[in-house]
DNA sequence: GGTTCTTCGAGAATATATTCTCAAGCCCGA
DNA sequence: TCGGGCTTGAGAATATATTCTCGAAGAACC
């Protein structure tokens, strides 16, 4: 059964309240606010259940190491700022973009990533 | 200086003889056809010699690990297909796809990648 | 408060992709 | 043809991300 501790509700509420793809290491410094003890390892233990049970989506951008986000946000794409390397949601999603697909193609899905420079670095 | 190896020659026939972007694995397993004593270091070295010289570009999918493709080739997007893993290009491009940034955003490119099942595995 | 069983922290261990090492081989200009 | 030095092949080594190990700590339940 699951418990309740602490290093499991501060990563929880760190992805409630950050409205980005996070890696462990983004969560492990933002959960080190509420909880300084935190290690690495019990980041990576608590996203990896969070996101057996559906808690949390996998978001695979380049370079290198996955990141996480609420499962629960509905359809949206990311920015990659090559400054800072943070990744931002884009709430808007090109229409009709999976009819690109040559002849013969199933699609049943797809990502949208913008590349340069966040709010911050511009 | 370049010297022209039975090997390099190999290695960018099978970049100008398929027109998708292959990884270390397929570029050695389509070379080893031309010199079937091709190691996986000399696909390393020649790919990063020829990424170097910008002839190849690099292209980053899900599913861990770098692909390449030819760096003329012109603008256009990826198809991954679930089953096989193997990318496809696809030559369509949604149009004004860069406005979807936020506002104060610096927009300097863009990736779009299409998931399903290719033609042979649908 | 005491018991039980999950979870934690820290470092070791593992997985995978890529690069390095080095002796042997081959390209190319002289 | 000859020789220097770039290149190769194979395995060792490295880099990085993630998971495992294990004794200690701490939730949940009585």
């Amino acid at each position: 059964m699951h418990r309740d501790t602490r290093q499991r509700r501060a990563i929880r509420r760190v992805f409630t309240e950050t409205a980005r793809p996070l890696s462990p290491d983004d969560v492990l410094e933002l959960a080190q606010r509420s909880v300084p003890s935190l290690g690495l390892a019990t980041v990576y233990r608590n996203i990896r259940r969070l996101h057996d049970d559906g808690w949390l989506a996998e978001v695979e951008l380049p370079g290198g190491g996955m990141r996480y986000e609420l499962a629960a946000r509905p359809h949206h794409h990311h920015f990659l700022c090559r400054a800072c390397d943070q990744a931002f949601d884009v709430h808007n999603c090109p229409e009709s973009v999976e009819e690109l697909a040559p002849d013969g193609f199933t699609v049943e899905g797809h990502e949208l990533i913008l590349f340069g420079l966040c709010a911050a670095c511009s």
